[in-house]
DNA sequence: ACAGAACCTTGACCCAAATCAAAAGCAGTC
DNA sequence: GACTGCTTTTGATTTGGGTCAAGGTTCTGT
């Protein structure tokens, strides 16, 4: 996969992080300096809470390092996690004035922010921008529609490989390859966090996990690290067409 | 609701039907002219099938009147809608060559339809309805996030109580109503289609709706035509924050 | 090294929703 | 009116994943 076709965010520049600029090249950098005197960085410990839903929230963000994960909960409890935030991702609506989830850092976090005044001034004064931030949200919702068949009609073992799945290719996105063949990386959830994400109880993932593992489906150096010995067999176990391009 | 808070498409114009043109009052409609030239309506029976996934796909279109689905299928035939098309909504994704869903009729339906190139054009020309249509699509990611909490988290009785509470407030809305007190209607879904939406089988959609009929939430007359006597009561067997403003 | 706290795994049992099956309602239409 | 082909309802049975419970691992701080 080259630079030209990694996923984008063109909304680093600057002092931002190497792969960060890298993907910059697809955007026009001038009108981007424009950010420069609003750009500014948060970093949050693992655990910390980035914004609560109905809280007031007045800037956007990118992620810069680090995972973030974005849930809705019902009043008794039950909660839904409804995106995975890992680096280059975008938060943030404009014109909205609260924040609409929880977002919450599960690993050491860095974001990179915008004050939303500014930037939507920016959006207005250069189409470009908002022409990226549609692409970008387009998606998101396409994604966010892979994952309703997901939670609507998957079972709990396709629902776990089709996890595994999506974070190896964001894991080989991250490393500018494709994904394919045997691949090795850390899962950066805890098991409650990806039953939160599979719409699944925590005990189920770890007996499901355990299944795929016993099946060599995927295997297990610890609790976290994983190693995939065939890419293509995990699609299969997920159900998915083995083309799917989608990425969060 | 007024006209100015009513949820707006604000990409009609000309000769459309009185609530579009009604919504228009939000937009630069000098702008909209511009689209006259390549606009066309083509119209569909109900279960003609709008687009396929994967077909090329050189338009984009609102509906005017009638019901869509929008729905994704795994190889083995397992479906999940995982939008519904109710007048003045969108369809169709501004550069992007091919379909991502299969799009179908459920009822007559009349849709508004503009060759992609030109309006991709316009766009570019008119940061305004960029920006209209970007504040359309994070709408939609809203409700699709929305829609996974519902099927990740929620039990079946829920479920149906919160598709009929999306239906009777989209119905609302057309007629510039808010949702409140007793409110009457039609399901212009199939028990098969709720269920394809929902994540369940069309016998257990069946059944939760006896249930509910059964306790007095909803009232049916014949098997399409529901009363609800307390809107509140059916958000609160939906689980839903009796606040809550998702639309579709 | 040790205590305590997270985090994870496994087992036994249960239940909500799926599956399988049958029949009833309903709309065309010949 | 009765034949045909839906859609919907209802019942009986099964099952995947939830719930409850007990241990085991790994990490952190002292």
């Amino acid at each position: 996969m080259s630079i030209q076709d990694a996923p984008s965010l063109s909304l680093h520049c600057g002092d931002c992080p190497i792969r960060h600029r890298a993907v910059c090249a697809r955007c026009e950098v001038d009108e981007l300096q424009h950010l420069e005197e609003v750009k500014y960085y948060r970093s949050f410990e693992a655990g910390q809470t980035v914004t609560w839903a109905g809280d007031k929230m007045d800037f956007v963000a990118s992620v810069v390092s680090g995972i973030a994960t974005l849930t809705q909960t019902m009043e008794d409890g039950r909660t839904q996690m409804v995106g995975l935030l890992l680096p280059s991702d975008f938060v943030g609506r404009p014109g909205r004035e609260t924040a609409a989830y929880n977002v919450t850092a599960t690993t050491d976090l860095l974001m990179c922010c915008f004050r939303k005044q500014p930037f939507e001034d920016l959006m207005l004064r250069t189409p470009h921008v908002a022409q990226r931030l549609l692409e970008m949200t387009l998606d998101e919702l396409d994604a966010a529609r892979e994952w309703m068949l997901l939670l609507g009609r998957k079972t709990a073992r396709e629902k776990i490989a089709s996890l595994v799945a999506i974070i190896a290719r964001r894991d080989a996105s991250l490393k500018l390859r494709s994904p394919q063949g045997r691949m090795a990386f850390d899962l950066p959830l805890t098991r409650e966090a990806m039953a939160d994400y599979l719409g699944l109880t925590l005990e189920t993932v770890s007996r499901q996990i355990s299944a795929l593992k016993r099946d060599g489906v995927i295997e297990l150096q610890g609790k976290r690290h994983v190693t995939i010995p065939d890419f293509d067999r995990l699609l299969t176990e997920a159900g998915d067409d083995n083309d799917g391009g989608y990425l969060a």
